[in-house]
DNA sequence: ACGGCAATTGAACACACGTTTAAACTCCTG
DNA sequence: CAGGAGTTTAAACGTGTGTTCAATTGCCGT
């Protein structure tokens, strides 16, 4: 994110990245232009509109994380994406720029989301064939709800626990240190002693996964 | 919610609740003085500033809520709160004003979800007592962690399938037929076949809780 | 060197917002 | 019935917004 050899179009891009992770969507297009130090005018002429400049940071986030996401990353953890990107400090900006668009909704929290949630499925059979994570009854909802609780977890935390100076890296740490032992303990010995809500919820609803 | 028979002043005040909670706090105070059917200038009358008027909505869903968790609502479960009031026609409104405090973070979500942490924690050592729930290294970091999650993936469940016509209890309703499942298996069986990530992770923190 | 084209700016516009103000209305009290 | 306090409204104000426009700058090819 720094501020070299840079076309202009990709410097205001990128303020605007900086501007809607830090403020929310509602960061005016003059603090924009500031942030880029060129002039309100010009952030129109180059996307045309405010929603067009969205637009064009929605994909340029997705593409970025999806790239990265094949390169240095550890797989195997889906849900450690967002702590592992932030840990980049130039990535930093794209993490509370994701978090914003979950807060707010749209195209490109589905997507970033289905994405997760393919990945997580992926990761889950791949431990189920090698023996270290159970089978599920329906392994797609199960990736589903993993990844929805994870990263809404991590939603509500950053705004119980605000990073300052936009450090998300420290406070998803300070996230997992306070989660990851009851994660783990629920994960490895559960956390009900016999089976009766399982059961008695199957009966009732005892539909098997349709595909 | 009817329009019958209630202070001006409450008229405004809940005309306030419907348009934050479906719209968000960037409803203007016009719609809501069309909502209620009263000029803008009344609302400021009335409250004094927007501000004042969101700080009057919020002590009042709050205090709503903490005396309808005493009344007819079935304890035991926490994390349904939400799920049960969503159901009462009448508190509907409250459910979305609370989705969208939490969204936005701030005192309202603050309180609301210490309030159901502590609550959690409550249960949980109940359960725990009559031996349907297993003993936690960290009741309090487990109690935390279960209402982070599953609130969580409530925020996220709303904003990826937007509730049609303010209609939370269907919405609510679509989450636990999705997640049920998934949550119950994970809850009774585990995640993990052993113990290795969690005795890793204990020697590497070895912190007692520390109360 | 110079014409042309994209980049860039500063000023302005139209609009929506929260809030203020003065006047009208309502209703209770003396 | 008179009057005053509280309620309510319509209109206006000031500000910040996204966007437009004409003018200026800077660069590149011929």
């Amino acid at each position: 994110m720094a501020a070299a050899d840079l076309t202009t179009r990709a410097r205001i891009r990128d303020a605007a990245i900086h501007r809607f992770g830090a403020d929310g969507f509602a960061a005016s297009v003059r603090s924009i232009a500031t942030q880029a130090g060129v002039s309100p005018g010009l952030v129109i002429h180059h996307f045309g509109s405010k929603d067009a400049l969205r637009a064009a940071c929605d994909e340029y986030v997705l593409q970025v994380i999806r790239e990265s996401k094949s390169r240095a990353l550890t797989p195997g953890s889906a849900s450690d994406l967002l702590a592992q990107l932030a840990d980049v400090e130039e990535y930093t900006p794209l993490v509370a720029y994701m978090v914003q668009g979950m807060l707010a909704g749209g195209d490109l929290a589905v997507a970033f989301l289905d994405q997760m949630i393919a990945d997580a499925e992926g990761y889950l059979a791949t431990g189920v064939e090698a023996g270290t994570v159970r089978p599920s009854r329906d392994p797609a909802a199960r990736a589903r709800y993993l990844v929805l609780a994870n990263v809404g977890a991590l939603l509500l935390h950053v705004r119980l626990h605000p990073p300052v100076d936009g450090d998300y890296a420290a406070t998803i740490r300070e996230l997992t240190a306070l989660t990851a032992v009851p994660a783990l303990e629920i994960f490895t010995e559960g956390l009900l002693t016999d089976r009766t809500m399982l059961d008695s919820y199957l009966v009732y609803v005892p539909d098997p996964p349709r595909r």
